[in-house]
DNA sequence: ACCAAACTTTGATCTGGATCAAGCTTTCGG
DNA sequence: CCGAAAGCTTGATCCAGATCAAAGTTTGGT
């Protein structure tokens, strides 16, 4: 009797219908078999390192990507330089669908931690697409999700002061942290406090005094970029219509 | 011999075939055939006068909407009572697109001046693009644009000056009345002074202030709300990486 | 034509967050 | 294990745009 085959999880691991986030992600509401030909075209790439690009803004648009683990930040460059944080991303979703439009990407993509993906290549998804009316659909829904995600990030950046924009940033990531099985009480930022400001609009030196008053008001517990979450109630109220909340009661 | 048919507009005019905005709109890219079957699940709702809805905030989501002519303002209620304006919307444009992917509309719709457009029932849109692949992949790059246009919008609220903001609305509004067979140089405003300034979150006094900065400057020509842009290579500098531009050189 | 309501402009003052500045702490390459 | 760079915190000052205030102007209903 041959001994046991070694599985190999280099290979098992990703495939879609075993896939941490699966219901997070394109296979979501699909059957099995729909499934298996969505995992036909899908190109796994070897993991990013910090820092590393998964596409540059202007570069032709080929690829959707899902992220499997790890998370990425979206950023666009201005043509005097400037750079602004359009959003971060954690796995489960997907890269890249400005550029579906334009035939180019109109963002760089960048990991801020060790990340994988799958690659997506857009004509196949597309053909494929055509023929399976649930994938078409699911298409759909998240291109709709992102429409609506985006357009509640203009509420953010439109009239907040900057403690409502960290509470509400806060709360968001929470909130999709728990989606993907984490703790939604405790957890590691992996974006840099420049790239927090930048994406809520404000100066790194604000969001560092808000981290701190947070802190002091024992909301938060702060270590880093290690962020527990000691009074949600008080985090909600302060994402909301913040009333001159004078924050500091006792001395 | 009998007297000529007298042509009734109010149906020949509708038809997406010659509808003038057809270029900018969902049958983009489609064939005559196609346009037909697209046309046969077009409703045509009577139009609506300055002010009344379109759809609101929490409605159920049954249809896409394509302007056929006026224009909308789309705008989030806050539970706190607070109005933000999400964006304004031109002929050609279609309305509803968040609320595809959670079943409800995210925002409210709202007529700036008297407007009529094309309803088209979602589910049959659906069922349609399933059967034509252009319309399909039609469908794909406006959601998909949708998103581009709301970074940009992201951008504007993210690190820019008043200046800068009313700058770049205005160079973008004369590029989309361009696209749409008006003038780029000389247009009427639908939008009050308040939603603009609701829109680039600034206030209403700040947006009149800087009008008026305008005009003194000669770069625009500003009668309540019609606008004549005079010296459009002035204003793209406004609208760019404002070099401390002091904007008055003689006196 | 008239009055009230809605909208816009302009001025004076105030303030939240930017900017400038200086140290501190963690990380990482050699 | 050390030194430099990157990242973070905290303090002091400043300013663009908010807020408060008061007219002026247009629009719409009767």
């Amino acid at each position: 009797m041959p001994v046991k085959k070694v599985i190999d999880f280099s290979t098992v691991k990703v495939a879609c219908r075993q896939c941490s986030v699966q219901q997070l992600c394109l296979p979501q509401g699909l059957d099995a078999a729909d499934i298996e030909r969505l995992d036909g075209l899908v190109r796994r790439p070897s993991p990013l390192r910090r820092g590393e690009y998964l596409f540059r803004q202007g570069d032709r648009f080929r690829s959707l990507y899902a992220i499997r683990s790890g998370s990425f930040k979206t950023h666009h460059l201005g043509e005097d330089g400037s750079e602004r944080v359009l959003g971060f991303h954690l796995p489960g979703e997907l890269l890249g669908l400005a550029g579906l439009g334009s035939g180019r990407y109109r963002a760089s993509a960048s990991a801020l931690d060790t990340a994988a993906v799958c690659a997506l290549p857009f004509d196949r998804l597309q053909a494929l697409a055509e023929d399976l009316p649930s994938l078409n659909r699911q298409l759909y829904r998240i291109l709709s999700r992102r429409i609506s995600g985006d357009q509640e990030a203009l509420l953010l950046l439109g009239d907040k002061s900057a403690q409502e924009r960290l509470a509400t940033f806060l709360l968001n990531l929470s909130q999709r942290f728990e989606q993907r099985g984490f703790s939604a009480r405790e957890f590691n930022l992996s974006m840099s406090r420049q790239d927090i400001a930048n994406y809520l609009g404000l100066t790194l030196e604000t969001v560092s005094r808000m981290f701190s008053q947070f802190q002091k008001d024992g909301v938060l517990d702060v270590d880093r970029r290690l962020i527990r979450i000691v009074n949600r109630g008080h985090l909600t109220k302060a994402a909301g219509a913040c009333l001159t909340e004078t924050s500091s009661a006792t001395y």
